[in-house]
DNA sequence: TATTTAAATGCAACTCGGTTGCAAATATAA
DNA sequence: TTATATTTGCAACCGAGTTGCATTTAAATA
């Protein structure tokens, strides 16, 4: 898959990526676009990016789709792989550019980790 | 709230956790106790005994609960926060025994962190 | 520039894990 | 044994995300 054209709905999308520096959840995102972009476009939208290493995903302690901006991920391997943060005081989420290490565990192999941090944000702090 | 009477329901539940080590997801409970308990009922009941300590929950990478078996925790407090595995081939999932430690990050308080870890199990592997 | 065509979009209807309201059933205290 | 508060089942609902299909549109081709 991944974006062949360049159309209207995906760069209202993308700006949205640009002007915020924070994941952004696929329901805030839909809410923010209502006048502009139809939901099933959205989500069809963000798959295309993800396939595309231009978005990266993860799920949120309710089981809710957040949305990042990748950084040297290509359309064959997603290599930011981090912890996200979520601020249980407002709810902001972002990526994390920490490394936790997982230790091994003896008879399984680990392939991949998905670590969400919650706590309060700068902002939340003050 | 907390489980307050001995229920035929309650009792069938909490069996499953008896002769099944592992997590179970709420979805595959209600499959199993199809017959004896309602949907609603089941997920009442995990509610209680999470309240109560017996049972703590977590989302796999799909975003669907599991619950699995408590180990000193109270009605005022989960103590045994800890990571959670999921094998990619099986879809079984387990608690970890494992510390991981999450850095501190300046500006930010850390609470609490929901950790899954994606691999083989042992099962899988051989 | 006009035509063609494959990709992208919008809409409505759907899926599915989980929740809610309410009446009926049942465990337990009195 | 009765009273009553908890628990249960049912049906209907909620909401995030998906699907099928007809329409629109970007862009390749003539």
């Amino acid at each position: 898959m991944g974006i062949i054209r360049k159309t209207q709905a995906a760069d209202v999308l993308l700006d949205e990526f640009k002007k915020d520096s924070n994941a952004i959840s696929a329901i805030e995102l839909i809410k923010r676009l209502a006048n502009k972009v139809n939901k099933t476009t959205v989500y069809r939208l963000l798959d295309k990016l993800e396939d595309d290493g231009v978005l990266h995903y993860f799920l949120d302690s309710k089981g809710i789709k957040w949305f990042a901006k990748c950084m040297g991920c290509s359309k064959s391997e997603h290599r930011d792989i981090h912890p996200h943060f979520q601020c249980t005081d407002c709810g902001s989420v972002d990526c994390l550019e920490i490394k936790v290490s997982i230790p091994e565990i003896p008879n399984r192999k680990i392939i991949n980790s998905h670590i969400l941090v919650l706590g309060t944000c700068e902002l939340c702090l003050q």
